[in-house]
This record gives C-alpha cells, sequence and structure tokens, in this order.
DNA sequence: TCAAAAGTGTTTTCCTTACACCCATGC
DNA sequence: GCATGGGTGTAAGGAAAACACTTTTGA
C-alpha cells in the first residue's frame, strides 16, 4: 500500500453456494453456464463487484435476483486465489454461501446471459463442475459440520415451523450420520432454544408431529454459555 | 464470469496479523508506516500479490522477509471489501493470521520503503491502527479463540520445548480467563497429544519444571476421535 | 529458611450414550 | 386393523468443575 497507488489491479469475483434442504437432503444451487469459459458446465453462480458495493451487497443483490428473496442468511466462506482455478489467468474469488427455505416455492430466476439454466443439486451427487467449484461445496460442507454444533444456522434451511424430526434429519444430513432419536430430543430440548407450538404437522397419513419455532430470545440467552449441538 | 473478461479490475491487498507469545501476553508485529495514507499510524504488514504468485505464496514471501523465519503456521481470516476502508478508493484485502515462536531472537527486517520501523505490541493494548487493522486483529482474535478448542495451534507459539504452567498461560491469555491449574494439567495430559521430557527447566531460581513437546502423531490419532480443548 | 512456583486427588455434578416399546393417525 | 412415524425414560459411564496443600529448588 503507497502513496501513489501503484495500480497492481487484479480480477476478482464472487461466487455463492447458496444451499437449501428438501427430502431429506442437502441441495446447491447451480447455474448451467452458457459461455466459455466452461461452457456448458454447471458451476457456482458467480458474479463481479461493483466498485461501489461492498461484498457482502453484492451477494445479496444476486441472491435476490437468483430467488427473489431478501434477507436470506450468508456468510463469507474463502478467498480462493490459486493460479490454475481460471482458465484465463489468475482471477480471485471471493466466496460465500447462504442458507435458506426450500419451502416457499422459490422461481430460480437466473438473471445473466451467461447462465442458460438453474437447479437444484443434492450436494452428494455432483458432477464435475466449472473452476475450483467443487472444491469451494466441499469447504463449504466442512464449514457449516463445524458451525452447526455452536450455532442455530440449522434454522436457516427448515421451514420456520418445523418437527423434531425434520431437525435430526437435517442434522444427520450434514454430519452424514444417524443420530439416536430419543437423545436428539432430549439434548435439542434441553438447550431451550425451541418454542413449541400449539400446532400440528398437516397432511400426513400417520400421528402428525408437533410443530417447534426457533426461539430467537432464548437463543441469545444459551448463548452467553456457549452453546454446543455436539455429534 | 464471461467469456471476453469485461476486465472490471479491482485493487486488493493481503495484510498479515503475525502473532507471538511472550511475557504471558500475545503480542503482534505492527509496522509504523512511512507514507500516506495513515502515515505516522502503526498498522499491519500489507502488500500487494504478484500475479503470479497465490495469496498463500506471498504471505509466506513476506512472513520471511519480515522475520527472516519460513514455515511459518499461517491461515486465511477473512477478506475486507468495505468502501470506506481505504481513503483512496475500494481496495479489498485479504487478510491473514501467522503464529511464531518469539523465543528465537527473531531480527525484524521491515523490508520494504514505506516502512519506518517495527515492533512487537501487546495486543490488548494497542493505538488506533491504520484502516481497518484494529477490526482485522480483533477477528483474528476472535477466531483463534475458537480454534485453539479443537485444534493444536496453541503449540505454534511456545518453543518446541515447554512446561504445562506456559501452556496454561498462553490459553489464558488467549481466553483471557484463570484456568484451574489441576484441571487444565489433567486434561491436557489426558489428550494424549503432549511427550514428556527428561529435561527440566533451567535458569529458573525455584524449583524446575518438567519440558513436554508437542506430539504430531500422537496428536493425529487423537484427532481422528475429535479433540476438544474446551474452556 | 524463605520465596516462588511445581506438582498432585477426590468428590460432585452434569452431559453423553446406549437402548426398545407403546401411541396416535389416516387409509 | 395395519402401516407409518411420533413420542417417551432410565441406567451407566465419562468428562468437567470445584477445591488446598505439600514438595522442590535456588538464592
Amino acid at each position: 500500500m503507497q502513496n501513489n497507488l501503484p495500480h497492481i489491479q487484479s480480477i476478482f469475483t464472487a461466487d455463492c453456494v447458496i444451499l437449501g434442504f428438501k427430502e431429506g437432503e442437502l441441495k446447491v444451487l447451480l447455474v448451467e453456464r452458457n459461455e466459455f469459459p466452461f461452457k456448458d458446465f454447471w458451476g457456482l453462480p458467480g458474479f463481479f463487484v461493483d466498485q461501489n458495493e461492498t461484498i457482502d451487497d453484492a451477494v445479496k443483490r444476486i441472491l435476490f435476483e437468483y430467488t427473489g428473496l431478501k434477507g436470506i442468511f450468508m456468510e463469507q466462506l474463502y478467498t480462493f486465489g490459486d493460479l490454475q482455478r481460471h482458465p484465463q489467468g489468475r482471477i480471485i474469488t471471493v466466496a460465500y454461501y447462504a442458507m435458506l427455505r426450500l419451502d416457499d416455492a422459490i422461481k430460480l430466476a437466473p438473471s445473466s446471459n451467461y447462465v442458460r439454466s438453474a437447479k437444484w443439486w443434492s450436494i452428494k451427487d455432483l458432477p464435475e463442475l466449472a473452476f475450483d467449484h467443487n472444491r469451494i461445496i466441499a469447504k463449504t460442507l466442512e464449514k457449516i459440520r463445524r458451525k452447526i454444533s455452536h450455532s442455530p444456522i440449522a434454522f436457516e434451511l427448515l421451514p420456520e415451523k418445523f418437527t423434531l424430526t425434520q431437525l435430526q434429519q437435517l442434522y444427520e444430513a450434514i454430519w452424514e450420520k444417524k443420530l439416536d432419536k430419543r437423545n436428539f430430543r432430549k439434548k435439542m430440548l434441553n438447550y431451550d432454544v425451541l418454542k413449541e407450538l400449539d400446532e400440528k404437522q398437516k397432511g400426513v397419513s400417520y400421528r402428525a408431529a408437533k410443530l417447534y419455532k426457533f426461539d430467537k430470545r432464548k437463543y441469545a440467552k444459551a448463548f452467553q454459555n456457549g452453546i454446543n449441538f455436539s455429534k
């Protein structure tokens, strides 16, 4: 950093891993590229950041353009700058991940002409993606596997009202590990961050489960003591 | 990302939070700036990344230039892109943190002419720094506070041979919290990641303590089971 | 012999784990 | 009435936390 900026300029982009949860599986939103490089490959939604917006704002903007949603949970993941990651030269990308509730009928609206289509993919069964996007998704998984132990990010992926079984399935999907139903419920209720509702599941052909809400106020209290949704 | 790169170019830098541990305190290496902006302010060592090196390599290079050391532990922290962080326009910086053993007499060699001097500061008592560097250091602290619970990064800051009391003081400095001696030792030895040496502290005017080494092989085993140096 | 830090065990409490059966509902 | 998931308790083991005194050493 010098007085007269030497204008060593670099190209950088932002890529976003948009996650959802449906049918007991973690899903990731991918786009089909319509231009070189990696034409016809699937990859993460990526974009340039304007000179007059923060990276966070740029990601919010793009999330809105793709999903029509605002206020989505998002967080910076990592910045990738390998020399080989882009065939046209070293392009640095700041990767983010975002989490949203897939229950609302989200209309996917790929807004840019470099994108042919957009689709939710099961994160367990991805093709070879453009650039280093497989690696970025792998790193996202590592991150959220750790993070759901001490942060209430799981609730970002669930409908506002959910059953304990849905919550458990989400943890199981992220950790790729079966959990004991009784222990899971005991522990989760013990944290005292859920609000039990006077409402039950509807439209199922078996005993309807109670619905719960995540309670931010309770969580704020519990957080002081260092909560730990351990495996 | 498009076929013909639109060359929306951005300036970006890398900044490095270099940490050491001495006299029971966490230290951070700061440089005194010799040029505008923020002339005469102290700040983090920052630098441009060449077009043909990865960000990691650039940080390694700079660490070597400043300290004469290679193989220092380092990790990416976060990428900061606020619009106001640099008075001359939006400059994105990728922040790293690094940890080294301060016991070796490290000769600080500020290599660049934008730096007047370099000095170790106690992290608890910092002046107002250039740019958003106070914030970057705060974020580093948050990160390592979490990270020392499940990673053996503490050992990066200690001499190769250390006493249990030194190790405890380091945890206490990072967590800003007194720990119980007996419980700390019991727990730490229980993890089975330390090797007890046939050697004792020298040059102290009281009962000399046993020296220990961190044992990477033992750690690798313990790691499988999900180690947790909890508070 | 004194000052300074090293070193050491036990008890209580709490969290984690393992484990299996009956219940409610819709079809 | 049957298939499907909902919902529940207890015992045992292990980790965490609280707590204070004796030992060693050099000056």
